[in-house]
RNA sequence: GGCCUCGUGGCGGAGUGGUGACGCAGCGGAUUGCAAAUCCGUGAACCCCGGUUCAAUUCCGGGCGAGGCCUCCA
């Protein structure tokens, strides 16, 4: 059996895998700030994480493997929508954040959906979790970890020999770099919140310490020990880089301090920064793509098939030309793995490359290599359902008109009317349809 | 300024101390009424400079270049 290696950002090795609880293999990924559509990068952990859930299901069972996901809905730019949105209307102003961010995520939902994402085991709310963050800010003050000021409850980085470990920064370090002023009430200027007040136009919870809102990281630590009751440590946990600091570096000194230095996880994994067309990114280019727009134009296999040709740590180009590529690819072997679907078995080469850090890439060349048995498994491990009839491609046209002028051209060109037969092909081509003849017949598909 | 990634053929993209994946495009052939599709075949790469080694694209050092984080961010 081959062993499942990851990469570790904790020790920046590849290590092998071995689950705390082979019964219970326990996963948590950062799941999206719900303010806003959903960009082509947040797509990117949503689809590797799933491709591992479906591995982990693979090599430890379905039902041992559990997958937790959260949903951030407490948020300033949150906040700021919430306010916009309630105008004048005379109601709590989180009753508009749910408003608002059930139907952020529901976009959402639907959206990793179409990409071919499972759902994965529960997705809790920051906003259905404030008791469990309360305590553990408690607990963390108890513990001589945290402290009251102006208002605010702070982390002590002091109190935390190891801060910086996962980031590898030290403390002194960040200081001497660090770029913004820091508030005047922190004891170390990395320092950072665990909870904050609120004003009356900002959503509150009551607390020992007034009317307030937690801190960002506070909800991963708060989520992850009340998700996964009975245990302080899980396996694995993921997340863009970007997080690495703070945010994951954070949670790591709540829960360790507040757990009596009980490793949060194991493993750490971080997948690479995505631009587009080359470059970042970012409203003001304009090169800003939400999943919701892409998937109007792309078909959402597709588009998971285009961010497995790279491996989750290296960046990666979104390309129109590369989805078109991908869109080939697919197409073509949603016909050749159609005779192969539910065979069930799984090459050694494919998963060999699936096990090794999830090298997407060498596991899509394996499948080149395959017949139609071995690449429709593997097509189905990754997240594809490769049936002919389901190309997204052929969704939106009238299959029986174009059969029908399929027809008629071949009975011109039996008739040797050429003439006749290459106009219908023309016709056909101006409506997008590009006709392939075979040695079966003539099939067609949808020009990209 | 500090910390950290990365630099492979025309393009995408793995990997390795010694026989240089894989895909797309290209080229040649088969097939076709002509194309397309399909099938067969094929040329082509490891940023620069040192070092270690019998041997480096792969290890070490330096340089150049690109990017990320240090502030909300997948």
């Amino acid at each position: 059996m081959t062993t499942l290696r990851l990469y570790n950002t904790l020790t920046r090795t590849k290590e092998d895998f071995g689950p705390i609880d082979p019964n219970n293999v326990r996963m948590y990924v950062c799941g999206p700030t719900v303010y806003d559509y959903a960009h082509i990068g947040n797509a990117r952990p949503a689809i590797v994480f799933d491709v591992l859930f479906r591995l982990l299901r693979h090599i430890y069972g379905a039902e041992h493997v559990t997958y937790v996901r959260n949903i951030t809905d407490i948020d300033d730019k949150i906040n700021a929508r919430a306010l916009e949105r309630r105008g004048g209307r005379n109601v709590p102003v989180l009753d508009v954040v749910r408003e608002l961010t059930e139907q952020t995520y529901g976009v959402y939902r639907d959206d990793v959906t179409a990409l071919g994402c499972l759902p994965p085991s529960a997705m809790p709310r920051a906003t259905e979790n404030i008791a469990p963050m309360i305590a553990m800010t408690q607990a963390l003050i108890a513990g001589g970890h945290a402290y009251e000021a102006a208002g605010h409850v702070l982390f002590d980085v002091s109190s935390k020999p190891d801060y910086g470990k996962l980031s590898r920064r030290s403390v002194d370090d960040m200081i001497a770099g660090a770029r913004v002023d820091v508030a005047p009430y922190k004891k170390n200027p990395m320092d950072f919140v665990l909870w904050k007040p609120s004003d009356a136009n900002t959503p509150g919870w009551d607390s020992p310490w007034g009317r307030g809102r937690p801190g960002w990281h506070l909800e991963c630590s708060a989520m992850i020990q009340s998700t996964f009751a009975g245990t302080d440590t899980i396996d694995i946990h993921g997340g863009g880089i970007d997080l690495v600091f703070p945010h994951h570096e954070n949670e790591i000194a709540q829960s360790e301090s507040a757990h009596h230095a009980h490793p949060l996880a194991k493993v750490w994994m971080h997948n690479g920064f995505l631009n587009v067309e080359g470059e970042k990114m970012s409203k003001s280019l304009g090169n800003f793509v939400t999943i919701n727009e892409l998937l109007k134009d792309w078909p959402g296999d597709v588009l998971r098939f285009n961010m497995l040709r790279s491996h989750y740590r290296q960046p990666m180009d979104w390309t129109v030309a590369g989805m078109r590529e991908s869109w080939n690819t697919l197409e073509r072997w949603y016909v050749e793995a159609g005779a192969g679907v539910g065979s069930g078995t799984i090459s050694q080469s494919f998963l060999a490359a699936l096990s090794d850090d999830l090298n997407t890439p060498q596991a899509i060349a394996e499948l080149h290599k395959a017949g139609p048995d071995d690449l429709a498994s593997g097509l189905m491990l990754l997240g594809f359902q490769p049936q002919p009839e389901r190309l997204a491609s052929k969704a939106n046209v009238d299959a029986d008109a174009i059969t029908a002028l399929i027809e008629a051209r071949l009975a011109a060109r039996k008739a040797k009317d050429f003439k006749e037969s290459d106009r219908i092909r023309d016709e056909l081509l101006a409506q997008g349809i590009i006709l392939k003849d075979g040695p079966t017949g003539t099939t067609w598909e949808v020009k990209k």
